[in-house]
DNA sequence: CTCCGTGCAAAAGGTTTGCACTGGT
DNA sequence: ACCAGTGCAAACCTTTTGCACGGAG
């Protein structure tokens, strides 16, 4: 993501908090700056560990908080899955997800084919469907290689 | 699931167990009968009071390892969305699901259109795709109902 | 000045682990 | 008989909550 993605996302961000009133404080700009700077899916603690740098004071309930906050304001994703804790994705726009099943690295995919299914076709279950997005399960690059060194039983 | 296929995939299980070497418990037969019984996904903890009634010793720790074990011989599958704990599904063939993101429920989708997703344009990753599944998330027909009612801000 | 946000500590899940015992092969 | 599986209790890790203080509007 580029610097100036990040900055009008930021100024998004501001808007949106004064339109509802809440206070802009140093460590909301600061996580949600962390969160977009990283192009991989960072977990709250990872996500504490790098702005703790700049904010030695910095608690993990707050990054909790926070990271709370902004997926309701719609500004980040919150990721989920098996084997992992809670991951945030600073891409909101439609994309897709590679998942290694052995080190649970999450991969983006971007890829306009995917990006136009077919939605009516869900509609008889009564759904009101906001967002989808496919996640393919695998493994990773990095985990074949190893795999094949030791030659999986 | 009709009784046949859920005794077609108690026979495969059995017959796994045996080229494994791994005992066939009591316990083991019950839990994955309960997860193909089931049409939803249940979390651990709703396997456990299931099987329970009729296993009333069963303790909830052995409810995750078999429910982990059954995962790893690739009989069931592990789901886990945001803000729920892990849920586990028996349907192993290719299919995709409606996350309602206000209750969690998670609601099967067959769909054939879905099921021809073209893989390939993902292999510049160095990926080896072993699945993968459409996540639609957004409101149920049941939570929709509910907030029409309360009028939500 | 008033609230909401923050930090700390403690609680609350959900899940995993160590160990002795039981049960399947 | 042997080895893996089970049950119990305790540990663990991530996430949430209660409360007093401090900073933003």
């Amino acid at each position: 993501m580029t610097r100036d993605e990040i900055d009008a996302r930021l100024r998004e961000f501001e808007s949106l908090c004064r339109a509802r009133g809440l206070p802009l404080t140093v460590q909301r700009r600061a996580i949600l700056t962390a969160v977009l700077e990283r192009g991989d899916h960072p977990t709250a603690d990872q996500v504490h560990a790098v702005v703790k740098k700049g904010i030695p004071g910095l608690s993990r309930t707050t990054v909790y908080r926070v990271l709370e906050t902004l997926v309701g304001m719609g500004l980040i994703r919150q990721l989920h899955h098996p084997g992992a804790s809670a991951r945030y994705d600073g891409k909101i726009q439609r994309h897709h997800h590679l998942i290694c099943t052995h080190c649970h690295a999450v991969i983006d995919v971007e890829n306009s084919a995917l990006d136009e299914l077919n939605l009516s076709l869900t509609k008889k279950h009564g759904f009101e469907i906001h967002d989808y997005s496919v996640h393919f399960m695998g493994i990773c690059a990095k985990c074949r290689q190893k795999s094949t060194k030791r030659q999986r039983d």
